[in-house]
DNA sequence: TGCTACACTGACCAACGAGTCATTGGGCTG
DNA sequence: CAGCCCAATGACTCGTTGGTCAGTGTAGCA
């Protein structure tokens, strides 16, 4: 019987779902997706395998749920911190913080989001599409800002989507040199840095 | 008996050597290290698995070898191209192109080596400081350049490390994003679009 | 208190693939 | 031409691991 909108099952469905995630995100960010094993997410959750199997079909579902979560949150925050800002600047400014600083909370779910794209190479099919289609609409908020950014004649009148993907590109950069451990220094320092390029790059004048 | 430098011995290894790497480039593009199996690289060398063994002493050891020589070679071409160019923008120019042109040319190595970046997050071990020299070493030709262009004052007074680092970033997201097919469009206009930006971020003026 | 439903368990299985080694055969020497 | 050497072979071993399913125990109900 479905009480306060939610039934019992629909409760425990939602709390091993997020145990799992959870323990899955660690473990794969640690050891990578194929040396990781399916045993050592189970105990790192603090259940039994076949309880996995339960909520996720296969590994790789439980590594793509693990990795879609991760970008969602990541996109609602970006969404989010971009529409507080009110100018063009403060936009982008606000991508490349946001991201660079949710990094630091949340080190293992980027080890596995960018590790995805070395393993996009190999697989050219389904979920590749389908993590492109993640990738490009965080490449659409920022051609949002851009198009605003050249109406307005603050920014030079540049290829909108090859210019969002730099910007992108730049930050994916500075964040893996981050997780790599080759590149240390104040985040914030490295934010404005990072900022005053890309400013230079696009703006008029 | 050593006859003209190389003794026959010699000369086979070199052979069987070339054999199995080009063939281990093929593979390990096309699936990656973990789905790539030691079967598929001999049958695409056109030798027995043992054979691989007469070489190398573990699939780990191809792989490496393989990414060790196409980085060597790129390193010589980016030497020599950039050696050529004169001015300071000539040289940065140099980099992003010949970087951008290599990869037509050398498609099956760059994809290893890109996923080698999401993999290095996994192994924070030996391959991985040597990774890093080989990638740093890169870093290091820009570098010198910048210190140049911050000499004559045509480039801004900026961190050089971190605007090296920025342009690798660029690059390698541009041919990210080619080898994904998520970018098409002609390697020359994306070359003078990108040389564009960098040189508008870190110039005077 | 007895019964049922079902979330959970973990021993088990089958497939797979890295690495081995006894055997082969072709080329070179004497 | 006999005989040896050694590069090459590929069937085999054996550890690993994704996925399964028969069995267990408990919460909730009558």
């Amino acid at each position: 019987m479905p009480v306060l909108g939610k039934t019992k099952q629909e409760v425990l469905t939602e709390f091993r779902t997020a145990e799992i995630l959870e323990a899955a995100r660690r473990v794969f960010a640690e050891r990578g997706f194929h040396e990781a094993t399916v045993d050592g997410i189970a105990e790192a959750a603090g259940v039994a395998k076949g309880t996995l199997y339960l909520y996720y079909h296969s590994k790789r579902a439980i590594y793509w749920a693990a990795l879609k979560h991760g970008i969602g949150a990541l996109h609602e925050e970006l969404e989010r911190e971009m529409g507080g800002a009110r100018t063009v600047a403060g936009k982008i400014h606000s991508f490349i913080a946001t991201k660079m600083r949710f990094i630091e909370q949340h080190r293992d779910f980027f080890k596995i989001y960018y590790s995805e794209f070395g393993n996009a190479f190999a697989h050219p099919t389904q979920v590749h599409e389908e993590f492109r289609e993640l990738y490009q609409r965080q490449a659409r908020l920022l051609e949002c800002v851009l198009r605003e950014g050249i109406r307005q004649r603050t920014i030079r009148n540049i290829r909108r989507s090859a210019t969002a993907a730099v910007i992108s590109d730049i930050t994916r950069g500075a964040i893996t040199q981050r997780l790599l451990g080759w590149s240390k220094g104040d985040v914030e320092n490295e934010i404005e840095f990072i900022f005053d390029l890309v400013w230079k790059g696009i703006g008029n004048r």
